[in-house]
DNA sequence: ATAAATTTTTAGACCAAACTAAAAAAATAT
DNA sequence: ATATTTTTTTAGTTTGGTCTAAAAATTTAT
């Protein structure tokens, strides 16, 4: 396997758990930064390798095999974005790209020791589920901040959106995983909220509510 | 920087740091298990890099920026071996292969967080000395077993050859890293030592006795 | 239902890093 | 000092992953 190859996988994993139907080939070429040429010659190499099924202008889909193959690429990026900020002191919205890297090391020895000495965690810094060694994902009933009930105490779980940009947004505003928010108030005009936080009151923009997840 | 790149400045580092003078193409070719018109080719683009001085038929020393980097590739190489030896659980003889890898992982801050998570660490599980942010090495007044003086004590401080073989013939001889070591007799027709250990007497050969070194 | 627009694939090229085989230079032996 | 051997370099290919430009297929609009 290699990095090209666990890139293209992780972005079929990615796109598909979103569509729920074969992932086109422009949409994968725009994830990668790639030209749509590319993706067409790289999906015919994953194809005869079985990891992804692929019939020309059809679209693609992952095999058992290409995602099983995905989960555990995601298993380490999330494994080792947790180590990054649990025991390297790195800010979550500093993690990313040096998970990126980090995912593509080969060692399955190394990622079951890594997932022991992180005490086995369920969900990384951005509250994404961390696939265990089988690949069974802690399922989590969260919503979008936007789909939320006025007047109803909820608890931030997670974000869409992991850019940096917007998670400084988020330190910015005392917002981080575990926060108790509570609607106060919905604008009809264009959904701006008022949020009861912990310690203040803020005011957000639909853009910012659809991109935090909460329970 | 490519991978590539990296892994031929730090061979050359390597046997520079044995050989004391210009390194040659089918050495490089032999460590890095490739061939000799490869090697040509790359030393003629670390050359146009300046990070090599390469004049053809010559052989090839690093420059200061080169050394430097290679110093660098060297420092998160050893770094890594010892976050797996002492946070992972790993033994000395399975880390090579995987710090083989980790070494690429381009963050500097990522290395010099890690570096601290370790306690800044000044030698690796195998005994070797890792260069630190500014590219320092500790020096040690080591030498190796087989030229040690009969009857005086000494202390294991590292080995030459880091096979993993080598290693788990020690462990299994039960000899570590800061284990006392005193030679009590000395085969002359072919420098067979018999040691006296902590708890134990052994009979080592000259190959052993020359791989491993102490003080 | 056909034309226009969009998406996808093919064909042919490039680049990095390797290779083989042959040529050239340097080192060694007689 | 010359011949032989060894080392190194050159020349020309190959492979993986990318690219551009053009062709083909599909989708959308009229």
């Amino acid at each position: 396997m290699t990095t090209s190859e666990e890139n293209y996988l992780k972005v079929i994993y990615h796109l598909s758990s979103v569509l729920h139907k074969g992932v086109n080939t422009n949409a994968i070429a725009g994830m990668l930064n790639t030209k749509a040429s590319s993706v067409t010659d790289m999906l015919r190499k994953l194809s005869d390798k079985e990891l992804v099924s692929y019939q020309k202008y059809q679209g693609v889909t992952l095999t058992d095999k290409g995602f099983h193959t995905a989960k555990m690429i995601v298993r380490k990026h999330r494994l080792w974005e947790v180590f990054l900020v649990n025991k390297l002191q790195f800010s979550w919205d500093e993690v990313h790209e040096i998970a990126e890297e980090l995912e593509h090391i080969k060692s399955e020895k190394l990622i079951n020791k890594l997932d022991a000495f992180l005490g086995f965690p369920s969900f990384d810094p951005h509250g994404d589920p961390i696939p265990n060694e089988n690949g069974d994902i802690k399922k989590v009933n969260k919503l979008l901040l936007s789909e939320a009930k006025i007047d109803q105490e909820y608890q931030c779980v997670g974000v869409k959106d992991t850019s940096a940009n917007f998670l400084q947004y988020l330190d910015k505003q005392k917002i981080s995983l575990g926060s108790k928010i509570k609607i106060t108030d919905k604008e009809n005009f264009d959904e701006t909220l008022t949020l009861q936080l912990e310690n203040n009151t803020i005011i957000i923009s639909n853009k910012i509510a659809t991109n935090l997840y909460i329970k």
